[in-house]
RNA sequence: CGGGAGAUGGCAGAGCGGUUGAAUGCACUGGUCUUGAAAACCAGCGAGGGUCAUACCUCCGGGAGUUCGAAUCUCCCUCUCCCGGCCA
């Protein structure tokens, strides 16, 4: 959520910064006049319970001592009603204000490039060359190894559902492990959380409310599937006031990540890259403001040594300020090299969003005496299936076999 | 899913319908003492808003109600714990 105090008092720059994330001025006027409307009410109906407070006070001792009452009781009661309508008139502007806030996205950072889509994002650096091959490189789908059993993965749910068999199952579980444990020596320490959460805590990282439509709801409860664990694992802390020395946390975590793709109809219909539930390690931090770009980085450098570990060619991708997510305030992409389709395709995600998520979410630590919100970072270590056919594109032999990388030998 | 108990500050745990935002203990922070540490003693110590700072306002799981006044009374919801059933 956006601190309603900057979009107060620095009321242009919020909105030139808002408009990299085509954010309309109209709506942030009127949150603007909404949060002013409320301080003045707000101050009125103060003045007016302190009075009754005192009053009320008052009243304790009169009937103590003795005294009459009667006229202290009428006037109590005749400014009881006035003090109940302004009451609700400030609550109905604060639950104005929230769910108008609460749909508003984080302010791009100042190193985010300007730009509408993902064409304009910012190259970074590229890593490791694509390999070449003397025969023609297929896509995955077309490596008939028995590894991905596409049909009877609908067969069981529906379209965007594929079953693993075989060593495509054991290479799966083999790199879930390698990267657990891969970042485990980074110093991410690894968690393991429920795939299912509840409103507050889709609230908490902004998944909620205004993405409602790409969750999978549980029928008859206000619980829903995650769509990546970063949603539980950042929720961990929500409504804690963290010790400074504890700070930053750096945890790793393994989870089914379950999304509707409502917006992405027939786009990668097939094979494994976008599926209804996909296999992800994930990193989360939690940090002090001062060390949210640190660890950004650390996250960054650890999922592309990760990828250069396993011998997969990759770029870094800054996203522009069209592309960027809703929490996010910054993010940098992993793009691996699929050779099948000749391209590199997004295989991990890392975002810093500053205090947005703490503010959602209440997470804050005691700087001193003072209580500040934390920063909150997320990023794919890497999406397991992703990692899985990018594998099968590079390592595959002309008869279709797939060479194993060297570091998932041992997990295999 | 059936029966019982409960939800108060970081934790534990008091709280008569009226100066209770809340006793007490632990933890924590600062100080005295000590060569240093421990112990002991003294002091401070919930959150959010508001203010230059005070004042002041709100919050005792959430919501509604009774009352001049609710942490304390009533109702609803949620959650937790114990007993039984089912079960990895």
């Amino acid at each position: 959520m956006l601190d309603i105090k900057l979009l107060q008092n620095d009321f242009e720059t919020i909105c030139e910064k808002l408009r990299k994330k085509k954010v309309k001025e109209e709506v942030l006027d009127t949150l603007r006049s909404i949060s002013l409307e409320l301080k003045k009410e707000k101050k009125v109906l103060e003045e007016l319970q302190a009075e009754q407070n005192a009053k009320s006070k008052l009243f304790g001792v009169y009937a103590k001592e003795g005294k009459d009452i009667n006229a202290l009781k009428a006037e109590l009661s005749e400014n009881k009603t006035k003090v109940a309508e302004l009451n609700s008139l400030v609550k109905d502007l604060e639950e104005k204000l929230s769910s108008i806030a609460s749909e508003i996205p984080n302010i791009p950072d100042e190193s985010v490039p300007e730009g509408e889509d993902e064409n304009e994002n910012v190259e970074l650096g590229l890593i490791l060359t694509p390999p070449t091959f003397d025969f023609e490189a297929k896509e995955h789908w077309d490596l008939d190894n028995g590894w991905l059993d596409f049909e009877r993965g609908v067969k069981l749910a529906k379209s965007r559902f594929t079953a693993l068999r075989g060593d495509g199952a054991k290479l799966s579980r083999a790199l879930i492990n390698y990267m657990l444990d891969f970042n485990a020596k980074r110093g991410f320490s690894e968690v393991c959380v429920p795939y299912i959460a509840n409103r507050e805590t889709l609230t908490g990282t902004g998944q909620l409310p205004k993405f409602e439509d790409d969750l999978f709801k549980i029928d008859g409860e206000d619980l829903f599937l995650i769509p990546t664990a970063e949603v539980p694992v950042t929720n961990l802390f929500r409504d804690e006031i963290l010790n400074e020395n504890e700070l930053p946390i750096k945890m790793t975590c393994y989870s089914e990540c379950f999304r509707k793709e409502a917006g992405s109809a027939g786009r990668d219909t097939r094979g494994m890259i976008r599926q209804h539930q996909f296999s992800k390690v994930e990193l989360v931090s939690i940090t002090k403001p001062e060390q949210s770009e640190d660890v950004f980085n650390q996250m960054v450098d650890c999922a592309s040594d990760l990828l250069t570990s396993l011998g997969l060619a990759h770029r870094k991708v800054m996203l522009c300020g069209g592309d960027l997510g809703f929490s996010a305030a910054k993010t940098i992409d992993l793009e691996v090299w699929f050779p099948g389709q000749n391209r590199y395709r997004e295989i991990s995600s890392i975002s810093n969003t500053m205090d947005f998520q703490a503010r959602r979410a209440k997470i804050r630590y005691k700087d001193g005496k003072k209580n500040k919100l934390v920063h909150t970072l997320n990023g794919s270590s890497l999406a397991v299936g992703r990692a899985l056919i990018a594998i099968m594109e590079n390592y595959q032999n002309e008869d279709g076999t797939i060479r194993i990388p060297e570091v998932l030998k041992a997990y295999m």
